[in-house]
DNA sequence: AAAATATTATATTAATTTGTATATTATAAA
DNA sequence: TTTATAATATACAAATTAATATAATATTTT
């Protein structure tokens, strides 16, 4: 392989690394996921947990199923997040460590 | 502590872990991370192995020095860029190790 | 009908990216 | 010692993209 198409590689493998670090990159979204690395979580105590309002957090829970990092599942009413990317889970746990390991 | 100031603390935590999440959701910089991760590398290496061009390699390394993600040795009129942030180079080991070990 | 969640639309603001030009610094050459 | 050149940085405006807030409405389940 050239130097040409192995930037290209690198550049597409970027791409994918890249939308996965944007999703993270939001003070909403990486609050939630914070809430739902420690286990399934259905919206309404999300909302109840964090204080972000109904519209935002279903928009933002949006973002995060459209990037596979949160699956869900309808019990009655209620619909429950929870993790399913290993990266993303491996990630936040990488951030847990760092910044919380002391609060 | 209550549970209002234990959002508080943790949306101070999520800050700091999202700053450092914007650093890395850009295509030229994480390009270039992924430049200096095996070695450090002055300006012109990283803009012949790239191809960014001048300014923009300039103004990204800027965003680096700035999140203290690099740091600079000069030598000569040539400055050379390495890794300078434990956790950042703890992400970037996660990323590579997820999309490129197949490479 | 009411509760829980999602969607759509829209307005506003803010942040990021890019391009062009110019500045700085260090070395080398005349 | 001026002058030239290479390497890098900075400034700033223009263009693009993203974030945030809000309101209204839709869907699904009980």
């Amino acid at each position: 392989m050239d130097q040409t198409s192995k930037m290209e590689k690198l550049q597409q493998t970027a791409d994918q690394a890249i939308n996965l670090m944007k999703v993270l990159a939001n003070k909403d979204r990486m609050i939630l996921l914070c809430q739902i690395s420690s286990g399934e979580k259905c919206v309404s105590e999300l909302e109840e947990a964090t204080g972000i309002k109904q519209p935002t957090l279903s928009q933002q829970l949006t973002v995060l199923r459209n990037e596979a990092v949160v699956a869900t599942r309808k019990d009655g009413k209620k619909v429950y997040y929870s993790l399913a990317s290993e990266i993303a889970a491996t990630l936040m746990d990488v951030l847990h460590e760092h910044y919380c390991s002391k609060l």
